[in-house]
DNA sequence: TAGATTGTTAATCGATTAACAATC
DNA sequence: TAGATTGTTAATCGATTAACAATC
C-alpha cells in the first residue's frame, strides 16, 4: 500500500542476483535467447517461477517460441537492482577471510566496489591484491568521503559487536556479518548473517534429509 | 508420508543451527534458562516461532515462568541434527578463501571436522593452521578412508565443474559451493550455493528496501 | 494466589505450482 | 499452419502470526 509500484515479492528480489549471474554466464557463451525452461533446468528451480520472476522485471515480454533476450534481461535486472549507481563497500577485519574477500573480484559484477579493508592491528595494514588495508581509525574519514553504506564484517567473534558499533556510527546501513554472533543494531540498519559453519551444518541437515 | 516421524518443516530445520549457536553463546555466559521472548528478541525473529521450533525438538517442555533449560536444549538440538556422529569434510581449492576456511575452527561446534584441503597446484601443498593441504590426486584415497561426505568447493569458477565431478566420483553427497557457477550433479547430491557477491548484492537489495 | 510463560488451534499471509488461454 | 513458449488466473501448499487456554 502507499507505494504505487507493483510490489515485487522479497523472494523474487532475492533471486534476481542469481538470475543475473546465470545470464551473464550465458551471455559470455554467446547465447542470445534463453527459455524459462532452460533457465529453470540449469538453476534447479521451476519454469513457471522463472517466468513469473522475469515478467516482473523485464521491460519487454519474452517471445513465444524464442524465450527471453539475454542482453536485454541483463540490463533490466541491473536496472531493477539499481546497479547503475555503484555501491561502495568496505571490509572490517583483515584476517584470512577478510583478505580473501578483499582479493575477490566478483563483486564488480553486482555493482559493488570493495574499496578497502580496515583492521585494528597495525600489523595487518598494507595492501592485498591491489586494494588497501587501513588502520581502523581511518574508517570514519574514508567511509564518509566515499559514501560507504555497506560493510563486510570479518573480525573475530569477540570483536564483532564493538566493530559493529563503529560501523554504524559512520553511517553504514547494511552489514554482511561473518562473525558468529548476533549483532545489536539500531533500526534502519540491516544485518545479514553469513555463518559458514551454520551454512555447512544446514547443508548436512538437508542432505541427510529423512529425519 | 511413509515415515512415521513427525514431519519437521524445512524452515525449522534450517534454523536449528542458529538456535544452537545462540544457546551456546548464552551457556557460555552462564545462563541457565532462556525464555522464547528473549531468544526471539536477540535473534530478531518471532517468539511464537521460537516456541514452535523448540517444541518440535525439545525432549522436555519449557517451564512456564522460567522458559527452556539451556543445556538440555543444546543437547536436544545436537541430537536432532545428528551431531553425535561427526561428519568429516574436505576443502577443494586452497586459494585465499579455501585457506581461510581451513584455518577456521567454528565448524567443530556443529559436529563437523574439516580434515584437509586439496589443490591441483603443487605449490599450494603444505599446511594451514595445523591442517594439511594435499595434492588433488590424493583425494580419492583420503576421502574413502575417512568416509568424507561433505566438500567445500573454493576453486576458481573455471575449475568448478571439473572439480565437482571429481568430488562426486569419490562419493561425496553434499557440496557447499563458493564458485559462482551452477553445478551439474547427479541425483542424490545436494549443492548449496554460497556466492559472496550474490549475498552482498541481495543485502544491498534488502536494505534499499522500498523500490 | 497471581502472573509470566508455554503449547496449540485457527486464521492469515505469501509463495509456489497447476492449468490453460494467448501469441509469435 | 503447427507448435513451442509465454503470461496469468486459480488452486495448492507451507509457513508465520494471532488468539487463547493450560501450567508452573
Amino acid at each position: 500500500m502507499g507505494s504505487a509500484e507493483n510490489a515485487v515479492s522479497k523472494a523474487t528480489v532475492s533471486r534476481m542476483p542469481s538470475y543475473l549471474r546465470y545470464l551473464k554466464g550465458e551471455a559470455g557463451k554467446g547465447v542470445q535467447y534463453v527459455s524459462s525452461a532452460a533457465v529453470a533446468k540449469d538453476m534447479g528451480i521451476s519454469a513457471v517461477g522463472v517466468r513469473k520472476d522475469l515478467a516482473l522485471v523485464s521491460s519487454r515480454p519474452g517471445k513465444p517460441r524464442f524465450g527471453f533476450e539475454v542482453q536485454q534481461l541483463i540490463e533490466d535486472i541491473e536496472k531493477f537492482l539499481g546497479y547503475h549507481r555503484w555501491t561502495n563497500a568496505v571490509i572490517i577485519g583483515a584476517g584470512g577471510l577478510g583478505r580473501a574477500i578483499l582479493a575477490y573480484e566478483g563483486f564488480e559484477n553486482y555493482g559493488i566496489h570493495v574499496i578497502a579493508a580496515f583492521d585494528a592491528s597495525p600489523a595487518k595494514v598494507g595492501a592485498v591484491g591491489g586494494r588497501p588495508v587501513y588502520p581502523m581509525d581511518r574508517l570514519p574519514d574514508i567511509a564518509a568521503r566515499n559514501g560507504v553504506r555497506v560493510a563486510i564484517l570479518t573480525v573475530p567473534r569477540s570483536a564483532a559487536q564493538a566493530a559493529c558499533d563503529e560501523i554504524v556510527k559512520v553511517g553504514i546501513t547494511a552489514i554482511l556479518n561473518f562473525a558468529p554472533v548476533y549483532l545489536h543494531v539500531p533500526d534502519g540498519v540491516t544485518v545479514r548473517y553469513e555463518d559458514l559453519a551454520v551454512s555447512l551444518a544446514a547443508l548436512c541437515g538437508e542432505s541427510t534429509e529423512n529425519r
